[in-house]
RNA sequence: UCCUCGAUAGCUCAACGGUAGAGCGAGCGGCUGUUAACCGCUAGGUUCUAGGUUCGAAUCCUAGUCGAGGAGCCA
């Protein structure tokens, strides 16, 4: 059907920028069907390049057109052939009339699960094969796409290396979370019998798993090559349900060698309103769509995040704003223990009205691997904490120095030899250094204004649900 | 994992322990440069599963499965 009288045409592309008279060829898939018996019918083409449809007016005279006018229901791929002309109706600029239509595949509207009408997310996770071809998916596809590209440049402007990360790691070394086992073990058979397992039996001669972090493994490269970042797939085997964490999620983290944790926080600031600069530049329809469909002060809160400073605030200030705040909170605040999701919702959304990165937390609530602080009880760690969806970028200034990073693991239960790679990092030539790590899916719920974040993937993996 | 709520037509939901309905979608017809089009008619059900109580269960009880919201874990 290819003909050079006919070049072929993105929607976004004429919508934009299509002049009348143009002779095109466009393909996708119809999203409704508007018909005058006699006459003609009125197509809401849609082929993925932006949110909105091209009209396309299918003329009565066509040949074939009763029988083939009847197939375009919801669902169906086309291509059509015709000229561009300036729209008689309202609503849009410019429209094809067809000349020339193939019915590529047909969607019986029996069973076609996608109505013209809207359906609940909880409906359509049902149906992760046909979602992207709504409005909503469509437009989160697209956000997606200009995240990852706007992580990408940010840090490639910047001189960042993006180095890359096993998926699979060795043992238990982490310490983040519960990891997926990987293994070759026929675990039938091993449970059949009754023997315990022997791992130098398995795949690796040890136990293996899926990695919940390449934070390690970055400050291999940000202690040798510099400025460094990783960004790809992380896994958690924790049992969690909730509109915010996924067993599958992106995580981009960087690692900066001589960064202290100011410099860290100035980085990490400046990385959120990128995005979202670089988003609003890029999807403004599709942001548009989120503001009118989803959350209604989407535009206004991201124009929010990126027009003021966030908020720095040391562990020990926030305490104190909370209990001088004059809230009943469920969980009583006090010096030490880990804030709960009402507090940080009760800083970002009421006392502040915007993002806050809190730092210098508790030893005892954190990680081995952040640098201890002189006071002796807090350590140099970081979150940022942005409305609606609280933490999204976790990071920390690690502890450099090698005698207190094998005290501190020994604190922590944890066995210094299995961290001997890591430990020899401060061994030899060790450095200050940073790093952070920040959640796509959330900074997609942010950007977006989607509630769940199962939503904001397209495959979400989350217990009990991996059918896709 | 804990707490709460839910599961009925393709979808979203009604139905006091007593004949399972509506709106939307779909099919057919009408009307119309329409645009979440509109008007009329028609079809469409193992009420999540397994037990139990009852003359009688969508409805009450028990267990399970799945889903949602909140909490924890965190990105």
């Amino acid at each position: 059907m290819t003909d050079s009288l006919y070049p072929i045409a993105k929607v976004a592309h004429l919508l934009s920028l299509g002049q009348p008279d143009e002779l095109v060829l466009v393909r996708g898939w119809v999203r409704t069907k508007r018909e005058s018996k006699q006459d003609f019918a009125f197509i809401e083409l849609n082929d993925g390049s932006c949110l909105a449809n091209l009209q396309v007016v299918v003329p009565g005279e066509l040949p074939g057109y009763a029988t083939s006018i009847k197939e375009l229901s919801t669902g169906t791929s086309v291509s059509f052939k015709g000229k561009l002309q300036a729209s008689q109706g309202k609503g849009q600029r410019i429209e094809l009339l067809a000349s020339e239509l193939h019915v590529l595949g047909t969607a019986d509207p029996a069973t076609y699960p996608l109505q013209k009408k809207g359906h609940s997310f909880e409906f359509l996770r049902e149906k992760a094969h046909l979602r992207p071809r709504t409005n909503t998916f469509g437009a989160m596809a697209r956000v997606r796409n200009a995240i990852s590209f706007a992580i990408h440049s940010f840090f490639q402007e910047r001189g960042f290396l993006y180095v890359h990360t096993p998926i699979i790691t060795g043992s238990d070394c982490e310490g983040a979370g519960q990891i997926f086992q990987v293994t070759t073990l026929d675990l039938a058979r091993l449970a059949a019998s009754g023997r315990a397992v022997d791992y130098s039996q398995d795949f690796f001669g040890k136990p293996a798993g899926l990695t919940v972090s390449g934070q390690l493994e970055a400050e291999i490269f940000a202690t040798s090559v510099g400025d460094c970042y990783t960004f790809g797939p992380t896994f958690r085997a924790e049992n969690s349900n909730t509109t915010r964490h996924l067993a599958e999620f992106w995580m981009v983290e960087p690692e900066m060698p001589f960064y202290e944790l100011a410099d860290n926080m100035t980085l990490a600031e400046s990385f959120v309103k990128y995005i979202i600069r670089q988003v609003m530049e890029k999807c403004g329809d599709d942001l548009a769509f989120f503001n009118e469909r989803i959350e209604p002060k989407l535009l206004e809160s991201l124009n929010n995040i990126i027009s003021h400073n966030f908020i720095r605030l040391s562990y020990t200030e926030a305490v104190e704003i909370l209990q001088k705040s004059g809230q009943s909170f469920q969980f009583p605040v006090e010096w030490g223990v880990d804030l709960q999701s009402e507090h940080e919702r009760f800083l970002t959304e009421q006392h502040f009205a915007q993002p806050v990165i809190l730092y210098d937390y508790p030893r005892q609530i954190k990680s081995f691997y952040m640098r201890a602080n002189d006071d002796g009880k807090t350590v140099r760690a970081m979150d940022v904490l942005v409305p609606r969806i609280g933490e999204i970028i976790g990071g920390s200034q690690r502890e450099e120095r090698h005698d207190v990073l094998v005290a501190r693991m020994q604190e922590c239960g944890l066995k210094p030899e299995d961290y001997w790679w890591y430990l020899e990092l401060r061994k030899y030539g060790t450095v200050p250094h940073s790093g952070f790590g920040l959640g796509l899916e959330r900074t997609v719920q942010l950007i977006t204004g989607m509630v769940n974040i199962r939503d904001c993937i397209p495959f979400p993996r989350t217990p009990k649900s991996a059918e896709f």
